[in-house]
DNA sequence: CGTCGGTCGTAC
DNA sequence: GACGTACGACCGACGT
């Protein structure tokens, strides 16, 4: 087989990635699009085709010989953008870093360097491809050349596809083109014929020469007259198309020959780039540092270990766990740090064959106790929560706790898309890091780190608590500084126990409760399926939109009122099937249908087998790395959206029960938002309104609706409040006009009456953006920021779509920041009640603005007031931030 | 058969 | 195209 040579038509493919991609920008602001989409093909070509021989050719600015030949080349051509512009020399860099070697020339173009080579090579015996999507390159192709067109799935275009495309054979592309002409480099062609015109006519008269000296023949009056008057025109455009292939250049074929990439090139730009997914792949691994790791596999070893930690008065810890849920976690292992490049793993429950003996596990943690409980030796890692959960479970605190890298990384950048330790490593670190999947493997053949030799887990598990301890000496100085490192020490750091507190107290499910709904929402179930299949006149899936548009609108032909975002397929979501609703039967039925399907799926069902077996209750996973603006997140299960708004998803919390003699006490802030923005915009007529304690939303509704709007009361509060929070979410007038069923031009006069009434909350989103725009980021009351790059987006949309997150941020970020400081001081004083002897109250959920608390039957009315009173004493803002507090056997109930 | 993107829907 | 922040069920295309 001959080799395969893969000629690039680099500037081609260049631009074609700048305008693929839209707004991508490195760290330091600057476009990085062209070289993304551009290192993005060279990737995906060499993986695919796997070249021997691969070249990249790129244009230079400036004159060439086709702007001797005609003056007035490429006049037409709007001037490169200069975001585009700066990021050529970056390409060739990345181009040549990824091993395929950039040509240019002075004064030919690309195209002709590549048509020179490809001739030359394959009369050497190779195979050449053309990389491009330009059809002008069609006039290359012979046995030995081929077109390649790496869009898509990539398509192969021989001699046969280039006939079936253009109509004529490579050989008389040229002809072809030069009739047409080229308006975007200002070759002028015929006028009058295109692409149809200029097939037929090459293909009757064979060739341009030959047409041309019998234009006087040529049948159709106009393409006749033109070809007579634009003989010089026709023959001057085939000299510029044509492409050359007697370019002087000077190189060795094997000069071309692919060597794979460079990784510590590839590593170094694209870490510049901020490529963040690339540098994973060419990052520095662990066989190029060396390491003093090892196991220890005695109890004596054990205690050395120990006190040589006292000594060093501060390390990084990691477990290693038998299963990712914390709260059901076994400890297969333990692995401590001191100091970089060093760390001891402790194997406790490895099974299978061991190189040697393993310490007993309730021995080892004996040992390791004081050392873990004393808080004044210093615990560094990442994801300290997950840890300290797991060893409470195991019956050893967790105390000293002073560098959490999962969260100084989320305070540094909270929109990073993960704050995992291989991540974080990656980027601060300039480390790839091993990875649970290449300790256990990947998917259902993996494996429990319990069945992993000790060994290999020493590999991973070493190398956790030693990064952690590398991560955190580079993070914790970046806080300082800023307003970061006293978020940092004040609110995180001491939120970590009070949220292991609370996962590890869990919510008590009423099991059998959700069973028997479950039962009687099957049965609903049944039956409305059978009435929607008999009204669709067919059977068919109804949880999936696919199957559900055909029968709505293929079948029933029902109008497609809107096409989802990415396919464009028609969408069957809730606002359309409303809308249809009013003109047929079934939309409101699926309506129905997927709403009880929703429930029992999502929560009736999935909530009984999530039950710890061992304490009988749901312990949900507080994410405290994951929300941008700073808010907590739950899973597994999600108890921060359980059912409210209906009455059947309502009953779903009266599931939540407090155990036998204690009580659920539900504590929520009153329009905490809606409080924060009157503070942090310092709007008079809203803080007079909070002062004054004014139903907010009645107020609103007096400034935008006036007070002759001749709607009833109800109505005009439910509208104020969309209103309302239309204001803190950026919503636009055209969805604020859909929310409240008016025109758009009515939204709009809602929207201006509102800054009208309250001016400083304009003034209070425009100095934000102005601030956000010099800083590039936004900061809440307590100083959490976050990164808005984007509001420099060339790219309205995802400019607007920055503007709204700038002008939310401050706003859910405060009041997330407020919530956590009241969990603070809450734990704090119901600590030192416990400590007092009798068990007390204790916090199990919390959801963005409410606190859910399970106390002594007896105790419930002090405790409500006692939360009440800390939440509310929080923070001190310019209007009182008030709180609601409900007693009840169950959530329902206590929510009132 | 497992993974993953797309769509939809729940909460604040 | 048009509302900020999350999590997760389900479907179905795609890759192994």
């Amino acid at each position: 087989m001959n080799s395969r040579l893969f000629l690039i038509d680099g500037s081609s493919q260049m631009y074609r990635a700048y305008h693929a991609i839209r707004g991508l920008t490195g760290p330091d602001g600057k476009s990085t699009n062209a070289i993304y989409g551009f290192v993005t093909m060279l990737r995906k070509l060499i993986k695919d085709q796997n070249p021997e021989f691969i070249a990249a050719a790129f244009d230079l600015a400036g004159p060439t010989f086709r702007s001797e030949l005609a003056t007035d080349y490429k006049a037409n051509r709007a001037p490169m953008p200069p975001d585009l512009a700066e990021q050529i020399p970056s390409v060739h860099r990345a181009s040549e870093a990824l091993g395929v070697p950039v040509l240019t020339h002075e004064r030919f173009e690309a195209d002709d360097v590549i048509g020179t080579i490809a001739r030359r090579a394959a009369r050497e015996g190779f195979e050449v491809a053309i990389v491009t999507g330009d059809k002008d390159f069609f006039q290359l192709v012979t046995d030995g050349i081929k077109v390649y067109n790496p869009r898509d799935e990539g398509t192969w275009y021989g001699a046969q596809g280039v006939v079936e495309k253009l109509g004529v054979a490579p050989e008389r592309v040229v002809d072809v083109l030069a009739l047409m002409g080229d308006s975007i480099d200002n070759i002028k062609g015929v006028p009058g014929i295109g692409e149809k015109g200029a097939r037929d006519l090459i293909a009757a008269y064979g060739s341009l020469d030959e047409l041309l000296a019998r234009a006087a023949e040529v049948p159709q009056k106009k393409y006749r007259e033109a070809l007579l008057a634009h003989a010089e025109s026709a023959r001057q455009s085939r000299e510029l198309l044509r492409i050359r292939t007697d370019v002087p250049v000077d190189f060795e074929l094997e000069a071309f020959r692919y060597r794979g990439a460079s990784r510590q090139r590839c590593y170094d730009l694209f870490a510049g780039f901020g490529f963040r997914t690339l540098l994973m792949e060419y990052a520095p691994t662990a066989d190029t540092t060396s390491k003093d790791y090892a196991l220890v596999r005695s109890p004596d070893e054990l205690r050395d270990l120990v006190s040589q930690l006292r000594a060093a008065g501060r390390f990084a810890l990691s477990l290693l766990p038998g299963s990712a849920t914390a709260m059901r976690a076994e400890i297969v292992g333990i692995s401590m740090s001191d100091a970089p490049r060093r760390a001891r793993y402790v194997p406790l429950a490895h099974r299978g064959l061991e190189a040697g003996p393993t310490l007993g596990r309730e021995r080892a943690l004996d040992i390791l106790r004081p050392l873990l409980e004393d808080a004044s030796i210093l615990k560094v890692g990442h994801d300290l929560k997950f840890d300290a959960v797991v060893l409470a479970e195991h019956g050893v605190g967790l105390a000293g706790l002073e560098t959490d890298t999962m969260i100084v990384s989320y305070l540094l950048d909270a929109t990073r898309s993960s704050h995992e330790l291989e991540e974080t490593v990656l980027e601060h670190v300039g480390y790839k890091a091993l990875t649970q999947e290449d300790v256990c493997g990947r998917g259902t053949k993996a494996l429990g780190f319990a069945d992993v030799p000790s060994d290999a887990a020493l590999d991973y598990a070493g190398e956790r608590a030693d990064l952690a301890l590398q991560l955190a000496d580079t993070l914790k100085p970046m806080l300082e500084g800023e307003r970061l490192a006293e978020l940092y020490r004040t609110l995180e750091l001491p939120l970590i126990p009070v949220l292991v507190a609370i996962e590890r107290a869990g919510v008590r499910i009423d099991a059998p409760a959700l069973a028997a709904q479950s039962e009687r929402i099957e049965r609903e179930l049944a039956t409305r399926s059978a009435q929607i299949f008999a009204i669709a006149g067919a059977e068919f899936n109804i949880n999936s939109p696919r199957q559900l548009s055909e029968i709505l609108f293929d079948k029933l032909k029902l109008p497609a009122l809107k096409r989802t975002g990415k396919t464009r397929t028609a969408s069957t979501a809730v606002e359309v099937l409303e809308e249809l609703a009013l003109t047929h039967d079934l939309p409101r039925q699926i309506l129905e249908w997927r709403a009880l399907q929703k429930l029992k799926g999502t929560y009736i069902d999935a909530l009984p087998q999530l039950v710890n077996p061992e304490t009988g209750r749901v312990h949900t996973c507080f994410n405290q790395a994951v929300a941008a603006t700073g808010r907590l997140s739950s899973s597994d299960p999600n108890l921060q959206n359980i059912p409210i708004r209906t009455a059947l998803g309502r009953d779903i919390r009266r599931a939540f029960v407090a155990d036998e003699g204690h009580v659920l006490i539900s504590a929520d802030y009153s329009q905490i938002e809606l409080r924060v923005l009157a503070h942090l915009s310092g709007d008079e007529a809203l803080i007079e309104a909070f002062r004054r304690g004014d139903d907010i939303h009645d107020q609103t509704a007096l400034k935008v609706f006036g007070p002759t709007s001749g709607l009833d009361r109800h109505e005009l509060r439910r509208r104020s409040k969309i209103v309302n929070y239309a204001l803190l979410y950026g919503k636009t007038a055209f969805t604020l006009a859909k929310d409240i069923g008016v025109t758009k031009e009515a939204a709009q006069e809602f929207i201006d009456a509102y800054f009208r009434g309250f001016p400083r909350v304009r003034e209070f989103i425009d100095a934000t953006l102005a601030g956000a725009r010099a800083t590039g980021s936004v900061q809440t009351m307590f100083g959490r920021r976050r990164l808005v790059p984007e509001l420099m987006s060339r790219n309205g949309q995802i400019r607007a779509a920055a503007e709204r997150v700038t002008v939310n941020m401050p706003i859910q970020g405060t009041a997330a920041d407020i919530l956590k400081k009241a969990m603070i001081d809450l734990h704090g004083v119901l600590q030192d009640r416990a400590s007092g002897g009798s068990p007390d109250a204790r916090m199990i959920l919390t959801v963005h603005d409410e606190l859910l608390l399970e106390a002594p039957e007896e105790k419930a009315e002090d405790v409500a007031a006692l939360v009440r009173a800390r939440m509310e004493g929080a923070v001190s803002l310019a209007v009182p931030l008030t709180v609601d507090a409900g007693i009840g056997k169950n959530w329902k109930e206590a929510k009132r």
